[in-house]
This record gives structure tokens, C-alpha cells and sequence, in this order.
DNA sequence: GTTGAAGGTGAACGTACCTTCATCTTAGCC
DNA sequence: GGCTAAGATGAAGGTACGTTCACCTTCAAC
């Protein structure tokens, strides 16, 4: 018996609960409201998680993967034989999406940035040192994406990950309406679109 | 006698103390860290402002009237002859560069952002009722600077005065190298300029 | 120089967190 | 069913804030 079947069960539930809160409060989020809305205690928390910061650290890897996800899919289709213009513009449209209902999405795209040297990024606690792998994942995606869009013209030449990733950083979130957000993401593109 | 004089210097150095503090920590700066900055006992502080977002207020307002002088002299330039295009360009830069040593011009920024309806804007906490004055002022200069920017083809034809600001808001902090900045302010530009 | 009010002080209070731990509960093997 | 270690509990401890207030200090008018 490695994990008693209650334990399992009960880290999930926290860190759906989590999930849901930090989407919304970011790092704000307590353990106290996260252990509510996962029907457990607060002592259980420290059972799973040693400490916030790890729990949040977990959050945040869930959605480093998601991106990974996101951005290898847009990667998949481009090998299928899309455009890869439109594909990178859906793909950004879409992350740009998420952010406004999930902090924590933008926290992970914030780890792709800048390099090691930025470990304090973006409300500084959520900097974690997490599974590198997830994170590496995404990265190299994304990187593949930005090599294809150079070679087929579709972006200026110079365009790196760290611009685009510092692009999306600057996201507005919830409280700027959705469509002050497309604009935003319009403007990006045309300033990242390589001019003729 | 209006006010006495120590009580005038001790305002003043509050002032100066929040306007420190502040640009480096944002609302995190604490009640007892600029009251020992200012030289001054935390109950002084409470004296001069009822509240810390009274205080905060204070130092944004303080901001605001940075930018506006900034706006305003931009736009004198332009009234004396200058091109429009490399004017505006020279401001953003401006502005976005003093970003990475002030919080509070940012949260400033932001109150010239979508109107009223966003009340709780860029860390919440730091949305004041402020006079409206100063704001109206900047707001006002950099409507002008846009509208000849729009006519002299520097811009694209649809850019309005919540567009610049929503951008100006993603421009990165401290935590971002200034070269990266720089890049970001020129990608930017870009976007906004008008394709022929 | 006296005096009254404006101004200053900082210990103490209230609150909201994160974290710990002695104690109770329960899953799962025999 | 009994047993025991893994798991859960939640009150209590610790810390870091913002804010208050009873008490002192100092300016400046006379």
C-alpha cells in the first residue's frame, strides 16, 4: 500500500480547490479558503504540501503543462501542413484568452521567460523551482513554432521566445474587458508581423 | 497660522519617504517603513493621511502630475514645429523606462485607463477617487498628441487613447532587463504604426 | 515667558495570514 | 472484527500588518 485511497482522493480535491482560487486571487488566494472549498482542513494541506509556496508550485506546473499542451498542438498542426501564420496568431488569441481566468496560467508562461536569471518573476512567490521538464517542454514548443513563422515569413526575423513570452506577460487581465484584450493581442501581432 | 511650519516639513517628508518606498515596493510598502524613512513616528504619518490609501493616493496623484507635465511637453513640441511621429515615439520610451523605477507611475497610468468603469484597476488598492483634475490634465494632453499623431499618418487611424494606455500598462517592470524593455516599447510602436 | 492648541509619539490592539502539533479517525491488511 | 500506521483535524502559536489613543512635546501668538 503506497498512498491509502482517502489520501489520493483528498490531494486531488485540493488541488482542484487550489486550481480554482489561485485562478482567480493568484498567490492571494489562503489556505484557509482553499482547505474550505476542498472540504478538508488546513492540517491537511501541510500534509500534502509542506508549505504554500509548494502548493502553489503545483499549481502553477498544471498549467505549464497546459501551455505545453497548447503550444504543441499548434505545433502538431503546423507538421500537418496549416499556415503557420494563422496558427500562431490562434495560438496566442488563445493564451491570451486564458489569462483572464487564470492567474496562474500567466505565472507559467512568466517561467518561460527571461531565462534562470529572472527566478524572482511575476509576484515574485509564485517563482518556482519546479519539474524543469514541464517547463522545457513548452519551451522547446514554443521555440519550434517561432523558427517555423520566421522561415515562412509570417514574423519579423529577429523575434525570440523572450519576446513573445514577454508579450504575453503584458496580458491585461479580468479587469480590462475582453475585447480591450483582443485589441491588445491585435496590436502584438501586427507589431511582431514582419513588415513588407 | 494655517499650519505650523514642522508640521508642513514633516508632511513633506512623508511625501518624499512614500514616493521612495513606494516606487520600489508598490502597496507593499509599509506604514512603519516610511515613517522610519520619513524620520517620523507611524502616528505622525496617520496625522497627515487618515488612512495608507489616502497616503498612496497622495503619492499617485503625485505621479499622475508626472506624466501629464511629460504629455504636455511633448505636446509643445509638437506645437513648436516638431514631428509628431519621433515626439510620440520619444515619450513612450520615456515613460516606459521610468516604469521600471517608479510602481507608482504605472498605477498612475492606469487611472487614465478604460474610464471610470475601472474603478479597481492595477493592484486594486492603488485605485483612488483622487482629484480628477490631474488626471483630466494628462488624459487631455495625450488625447491632443494622439489625434495629431493619427493625422499626421504616424499612427494607424484607430488607435485611441485606451490603446496606448493598455499598452503602456503591460510594459514591463524591474524584474525585466532594460534591454528587453526597450524591445518591448519598439514591437510596440510598431504595432501601432500605421502600415502603408 | 507663558500658555493653549496643534503636532508628535510609540506601545498596544485588532486582524488576517501561514504554520504546527497533540489528538482523534479511518483505511486496509491479518 | 481487531489492529496499527497513515491520515485528518482544528485550536493555538507566531508573525506582520494597519490603525488607534492616551500621553508628551513644541510652535507661535500674546
Amino acid at each position: 500500500m503506497a498512498v491509502r485511497a482517502d489520501a489520493q482522493r483528498n490531494r486531488d480535491r485540493i488541488l482542484a480547490a487550489a486550481r480554482d482560487l489561485v485562478a482567480e486571487a493568484g498567490v492571494d488566494a489562503t489556505m484557509e479558503d482553499i482547505a474550505r472549498q476542498a472540504g478538508v482542513a488546513v492540517g491537511t494541506l501541510y500534509r500534502h504540501f509542506p508549505a504554500k509556496e509548494d502548493l502553489l508550485a503545483a499549481v502553477v506546473d498544471d498549467s505549464t503543462d497546459q501551455l505545453a499542451e497548447l503550444t504543441e498542438a499548434a505545433l502538431a498542426e503546423v507538421e500537418r501542413g496549416a499556415a503557420v501564420g494563422p496558427v500562431v496568431t490562434g495560438l496566442f488569441r488563445t493564451v491570451a484568452s486564458r489569462y483572464a481566468d487564470d492567474r496562474a496560467l500567466k505565472a507559467a508562461a512568466g517561467r518561460l521567460g527571461p531565462g534562470a536569471d529572472l527566478g524572482a518573476h511575476l509576484d515574485a512567490e509564485l517563482a518556482v523551482a519546479g519539474p524543469e521538464s514541464v517547463v522545457r517542454r513548452a519551451m522547446e514548443a514554443l521555440t519550434t513554432l517561432l523558427e517555423r513563422s520566421v522561415t515562412a515569413g509570417e514574423l519579423r526575423a529577429d523575434v525570440t521566445l523572450d519576446d513573445v513570452v514577454m508579450m504575453l506577460d503584458g496580458v491585461p487581465g479580468r479587469e480590462v474587458p475582453a475585447a480591450m484584450r483582443e485589441r491588445y493581442v491585435d496590436i502584438v501581432i501586427a507589431g511582431l508581423t514582419a513588415r513588407t
